[in-house]
DNA sequence: CTGCAAGATTGCAGAGCATGCAATAATTGA
DNA sequence: TCAATTATTGCATGCTCTGCAATCTTGCAG
């Protein structure tokens, strides 16, 4: 109990052996198609009984889909709030450029992953749905930004919030974008480094449409 | 034959039988919660075998949430392309509270579905989902009013195929916003007129954004 | 009206999904 | 080493969904 004590035996296990589960349903479905893989088999492969399999995701298909990402630590959120002045599509580019860097896994599940989103876009629709704690969270971290960029703002309970929410949402679309042009890509940038881009893109957008 | 031959009586029994079980599955998910509510229940309310229901949907679920949005008439398409000059993104959101007017049904129908969201996201992604082809389509509409819009961008490919797709996919967030705002009301706007006014926030947006 | 072709409904069988429950096994901390 | 906690497993069960073949309905032409 020297060197790290924080994930004991049966943490690192847990952690194993999801990871077995979604490597082992990642390359049957690559190999076989999606429909063509039972749980059964899934469970084969990472050397667990179907029954635990379930014990770890609620279905087939939120195996393949792993989990939402999640917000960033306090400190770099209070920043965000405090960061006022700039564009604030700009900052919150990067607090989604960031939360895709920390959510990366290795190179290949990553692929394979995206392989079978393309091919199968009810599987994205799920990863969508996965999204919605990270999207209410944005949302309130936004809603604090705001208030603190405009006090006069913050009196107004509804309307902030339902800007807090437009901005969510379009900044959601926005990542949306950078997913299908890495999905598009041949086997390029990072997914951190497109989501800059698209964001980078919305800016020209909006200046267009500003301009107008 | 002498009123409207269009619809034969198969093409109306077919209809009937649609709205039937929709409105079965909707009203046993309102009474009993989602989850109690299994195919052999709805097809009893429904007047038809547990097989023909999968004859109509692939899922219970699918039967909830019911169809996604159509694009509108060619020549009503053919006015958006060429009418170029003004905000885009007005453009879009004009076109978008047409379809959600278009696609709104019964009042009753409207409300069931709208609180079965509210209590399931998960309903909600699936929604999103069948947006697909509606979204592919609006891309393609978008693509083409750029073109024409701004003859040099038609020659890069590629940014324009990238610009039509980011245009669709914030339209498609705002979207998501006048959902949003709509289902929180206790019982208010049609939706319609919701998608407007969430439009009329992302212009104030874009504005102050570019002003800053 | 009649008969035929196309299309819709149904029952049945079967594979797979998903959950609760209770027994068993592994890990933790004292 | 022991007791408490947590994980894994097998079993039973109910529901979802599909394919297939039989039957019935609708559309249409003569």
């Amino acid at each position: 109990m020297s060197i790290a004590e924080n994930p004991g035996l049966r943490e690192r296990k847990r952690l194993a052996t999801r990871k077995a589960i979604q490597s082992a349903v990642l390359r049957l479905a690559t190999e076989k198609g999606l429909e063509g893989v039972t749980v059964e088999e899934i469970s084969r492969r990472a050397d667990i009984s179907p029954r635990t399999f379930f014990n770890y995701f609620v279905s087939k298909e939120a195996a393949i889909v792993g989990d939402g990402p999640e917000l960033i630590e306090s400190a770099e959120l209070e920043s965000f709030i405090q960061g006022g002045g700039g564009d604030i599509f700009d900052a919150v580019g990067d607090l989604m450029a960031e939360a895709a860097d920390r959510a990366s896994e290795d190179r290949d599940t990553l692929l394979l992953r995206r392989a079978l989103h393309k091919q199968h876009p009810h599987l994205f629709a799920l990863r969508m749905a996965g999204m919605r704690q990270f999207e209410d969270e944005l949302t309130a971290v936004i809603a604090r930004r705001l208030a603190h960029d405009d006090p006069s703002l913050a009196r107004d309970q509804a309307a902030l919030t339902s800007r807090a929410r437009l901005i969510t949402l379009v900044a959601i679309g926005t990542l949306r974008h950078a997913w299908s042009c890495w999905a598009d890509e041949e086997n390029g940038e990072s997914l951190a480094k497109r989501v800059r881009d698209s964001f980078d893109q919305l800016d020209h957008l909006l200046v267009a449409a500003a301009a107008r």
